[in-house]
DNA sequence: AAGGTGACAGTTT
DNA sequence: TAAACTGCCACCT
């Protein structure tokens, strides 16, 4: 390693977030600090924002905040529709905050850690 | 080419 | 206690 920075930051949260399974929610922080840099949450919700551009279906719904907020429900085209994915996928969801979010979370540092 | 932006989170005043 | 600042790094103009 010379020095050479070549860190997809976007692709490995993409591929993190690929990977939550549906019916479980993760938060920002807890992405990037399984990519070895939590201080860079905001990163990650930006990479959300990207994944809008990319081919790949991202699930960014099952991406929140680490109060279980709906921060990003403004981006997906319709404001309800994060909350209608989540729903669907059996998650509760009320004024924009997602009910019992601990039992919902999914913490990439664990789950992809075995 | 350089600067500003961004769907957060943690720390400090 | 609550509010404000800082850190982080790729993308966009």
């Amino acid at each position: 390693m010379t020095g050479r920075s070549s860190f997809h930051f976007f692709e490995d949260v993409w591929d993190v977030v690929k990977l939550i399974p549906a019916g479980k929610v993760t938060s920002y922080g807890a992405i990037a600090s399984y990519l070895g840099s939590k201080q860079s949450s905001r990163m990650v919700g930006f990479a959300m924002n990207a994944s809008h551009t990319r081919k790949d279906s991202i699930p960014a719904h099952r991406v929140v905040n680490r109060n279980g907020l709906l921060t990003g429900k403004h981006h997906f085209g319709e404001p309800d529709l994060m909350q209608k994915k989540l729903e669907s996928e059996g998650i509760l969801v009320k004024n924009d905050q997602i009910v019992d979010f601990s039992n919902h979370f999914w913490d990439p540092m664990i789950e992809l850690s075995l």
